[in-house]
DNA sequence: TCTGGGGTCCTAGGACCC
DNA sequence: TCTGGGGTCCTAGGACCC
């Protein structure tokens, strides 16, 4: 019999930043979004002290103080580098896995003869807590909407130590009763409230309730999570990353701007690392749009987007930036203070799948040569962190950026960084 | 003064076709 | 006065996730 399977780290932020750095273990901390914005991940000592998840920093930052809470910015290199050590070492424990996110996989795994996977998750948990200093929690059912709920019940329930296997109880339906519909996946906010409205309140009642109301109001994702409630299995464990669908960078500013050339070059620098982002999935865009808005917490909200299709798709810098830069132009007004810009690339497509049979048509040395420079630079960066090598027009001061104030060390992947051990 | 970033999937409705 | 039906494709926007 086949158990799906549910892992994922306690606090991934909070105790990567616990794991490098020992003065930080059994203290309340909390990690900051980008930009040093909202509360986004609490060591469980922080979540003692009833700090929020979301709340502006800046709201709670004087009680954060008062209370010896210690505030960090976000430090995704290290958690990074750290996820990518856990997936790889999970890797050895289970017959499939799908990367999920950041800190969450999903599994497939063979139960045993005595059905019992209880050993085997406390094995692997306490060899990960030895390898990375983090502790994971691991939930097990018979499907994905399952699995997660067994992993949340292993986090509220006393008595699991980190483990719940849901499909080895008798008493199933109890279980279900301990869960709120808003804390299923696939129900969000309004999900939850209109639900709430009909009197279903937790998923045994969310199970239960009437199949054509819900197709009606939340279609076929409202439709899949009912029955894989009832135990069908709707979702597979996906082992193989599919490509991208687009890319995205875009960032708030650590001061709003009202300069067309500070907006320039914000959307420039974004687009150096899209493209880059792009070559390094083996992607190409052929449909580019960037936008900006004001704070979304401002008396007049301001918003716009660009957009241009290509005719050809490109991963090429330099190419992007010309397209970028003009749109900029479009989206800019002097009238209002600026809070966050961006770009996306959709429409994305396999490089080599265009390539082979138009470049015998399309070969010209320009755009070799433009390729070639290209590779260049990535491989200089590569090899010598970011930003070794870069376009003009990043130079040039920049009063917006993003605010790190209270970051960590890139102890795990800079070599100058490295930890000193006292003995 | 200060409120994240990067994704996916689904649906409704418009444009267009025969 | 009477004015089709059925299909596809695309896009914007909603909802949700971590």
């Amino acid at each position: 019999m086949e158990a799906i399977v549910l892992i994922d780290g306690n606090n991934f932020y909070a105790s990567c930043e616990q794991s490098i750095n020992p003065n930080l273990r059994g203290k309340p901390i909390v990690i900051l979004s980008n930009n040093d914005g909202c509360i986004i991940a609490r060591s469980p000592e922080a979540r003692a002290l009833k700090i929020e998840m979301g709340i502006p920093y800046f709201k709670e930052k004087e009680r954060l103080n008062q209370l010896g809470v210690v505030a960090l910015s976000s430090n995704y290199s290290l958690y990074g580098d750290m996820s990518r050590r856990l997936m790889s070492l999970l890797k050895s424990y289970c017959e499939k896995l799908e990367i999920y996110s950041i800190d969450e996989v999903f599994a497939s795994v063979s139960r045993p003869h005595d059905s019992n996977l209880y050993p085997w998750a406390r094995e692997l948990r306490s060899f990960i807590y030895q390898s990375l200093g983090i502790t994971i929690t691991i939930g097990i059912a018979e499907n994905k909407v399952k699995a997660k709920l067994a992993n949340k019940l292993a986090k509220t329930l006393n008595s699991s130590a980190g483990i719940f296997d849901l499909a080895n109880v008798n008493n199933e339906n109890d279980y279900l009763k301990k869960i709120s519909v808003k804390s299923i996946w696939g129900v969000g906010n309004k999900t939850s409230k209109w639900l709430i409205d009909k009197g279903i309140k937790n998923a045994k009642e969310l199970k239960d309730m009437n199949e054509y109301e819900i197709k009606k109001k939340l279609g076929v994702i409202g439709q899949r999570i009912q029955l894989e409630l009832k135990g069908h299995k709707c979702l597979t464990v996906e082992e193989i990353r599919k490509s991208k669908k687009e890319i995205q960078v875009s960032r708030s500013f650590g001061s709003p701007i009202t300069r067309l050339e500070d907006l320039k070059q914000a959307l420039a620098i974004y687009t150096i690392k899209a493209a880059a982002k792009m070559r390094y999935e083996n992607l190409k865009t052929s449909s580019i749009t960037i936008f900006t808005r004001t704070s979304l917490y401002s008396n007049e909200i301001y918003q716009k987007s660009a957009h241009k299709k290509l005719l050809e798709a490109t991963d090429s810098t330099s190419t992007i930036l010309k397209i970028i830069l003009d749109l900029a132009i479009e989206i800019y007004n002097p009238n209002y203070k600026l809070a966050k810009a961006g770009v996306l690339m959709q429409d994305l497509s396999l490089s080599d799948y265009l390539q082979k049979t138009i470049q015998l048509y399309y070969y010209d040395t320009n755009s070799m040569k433009s390729r070639n420079l290209t590779n260049t630079i990535d491989s200089l960066n590569k090899r010598f962190k970011t930003e070794a090598l870069s376009w003009g027009i990043t130079l040039n001061k920049k009063k917006w950026e993003m605010n790190r104030r209270l970051l960590s060390d890139t102890s795990t992947t800079d070599i100058r960084n490295i930890p000193t051990i006292i003995i």
